[in-house]
DNA sequence: CGGCCGTTTGAACACACTCAAGATCAGTGG
DNA sequence: CCACTGATCTTGAGTGTGTTCAAACGGCCG
């Protein structure tokens, strides 16, 4: 793994970005001494895979700050992406000591790494991070049938539509504002091939559908990744959900 | 819910078939005695509704024998299966007091049921029901991450032969054999129209594609729904995974 | 027998893919 | 400053896989 810098100097939990999100979201404060003690900071530069599927893995960690993907290929090349990973994130399967996907920083990342046995050994005596990874594996798996959806049963002008809503959506709870009535603006933090490994289509269809619905009115462009959806609600329509968004109450 | 009938006796855990595979494996005799006190069976016909998605729901519970479906609609009838819920899978989800999916009896099945609050404090007080939920949610995860694969990149008929040599495997487990070097031989539980819900594909394509199949000699078929595999790395290498079968070390 | 359900098969179509050429942009070096 | 390169993205034309619409088959049960 070139360029990839384990950092000395991990920040206190108390000031950490994602500390009431990530797998030690419930831990008391003498939990979270224990996971201090055996935390350590890693950083990857843009474009770096963190791991190969297969591979050994002897960590566990949560996503501080940037965007991985997850994902899946066949023998012959063809990929789908099986999970976005964003800031709390959590990232390895305790119990399990090799790579089931491929996991590539997309933006520069930093994660917060536990060695795999001491944090499973914490895990047994620690109930509050089994039940906050509980909860986290079970919204995971809630997201992973909404994706089976989308990419089963839905076009891709919806799929596009869909991603679009997924991001905006998440985007705007990671900023903090509620579901602003008015514009809503970002940038896509993912490359036009990412985006098709995702939905499960070409990267010329994505292009095609997003050119699409930029000339429909349902989003601007500036540059290719920076978007502007006028109507949230115009955008959940063409993402064939309920007015709601698909939120599971 | 017509036809449903809650049996007032439910058998002892100890007789119970599924008792070391389901959420309850962990449990010893003194946790399994305070689960028996709420548990009571259910039982639903084939074809029968189990659950509405948005539904109030204030049981969770496990599938003690034959198999139900669990899929996702949009408005316009399109229809998504996301899980096939096999004896031992768990339903519902704690926390949660309304039915994110649609739950179909597709057999008749027999369910042990949980009122939803015993089974919360339950679970916060007994560190192995939790344990063990945990586990098989990731494993739940894993099977759908591994069907995003299928439902975004695979052909027809690579997606047939993946559903094959699931229910293949399974029933293989379920039934103790090791992987025998043999013909393997079964029963598909599942219509053409089920079988394109979990697919996405339409009930044609799966007709065509199973035809195919049989007329180049992967599999046998007695009746509709009686299938023999000749060879199993025959049916694997046309469903596109690696020879071990895809199954996670 | 007739009706229903699940299934198979056929023919025509449409959506997304493949292959290919250009456009746009950032970075690099002359 | 401008030309060169490579990566990312857009657009076009033709093809193919899976869909749609339709008809017919077989088994089961009243």
């Amino acid at each position: 793994m070139l360029n990839e810098r384990s950092l000395s100097v991990a920040p206190d939990c108390g000031d950490c970005p994602i500390r009431h999100r990530a797998v030690c979201a419930r831990c008391e404060s003498d939990e979270l001494e224990r996971l201090e003690q055996i935390k350590y900071y890693r950083k990857f530069e843009a474009g770096q895979s963190i791991i190969w599927a297969g591979d050994r893995m002897d960590f566990v960690g949560s996503v501080v700050s940037g965007i991985a993907t997850l994902s899946q290929a066949m023998e012959d090349g063809r990929t789908q992406m099986v999970g976005l990973l964003l800031p709390s994130d959590f990232v390895g399967r305790p119990g399990r000591n090799t790579a089931a996907y491929d996991v590539v920083a997309t933006t520069d990342v930093v994660m917060c790494c536990f060695r795999r046995s001491p944090f499973e050994d914490l895990m047994t005596r620690t109930p509050h991070i089994a039940q906050r990874l509980l909860e986290m594996t079970l919204d995971e798996l809630d997201a992973a049938r909404e994706w089976m959806l989308v990419l089963g049963r839905k076009t891709a002008r919806e799929k596009i539509a869909s991603l679009l809503s997924i991001i905006a959506r998440r985007d705007a709870t990671l900023n903090k504002r509620g579901a602003a009535a008015g514009p809503i603006v970002f940038d896509l933090p993912l490359t036009r091939e990412a985006m098709a490994d995702y939905l499960g289509l070409t990267l010329e269809t994505v292009s095609r559908q997003i050119s699409a619905l930029k000339k429909d009115g349902v989003i601007h462009l500036e540059g290719k990744r920076h978007v502007t959806v006028p109507d949230m609600s115009r955008l959940m329509d063409e993402a064939g959900d309920d007015a709601d968004g698909g939120l599971l109450v």
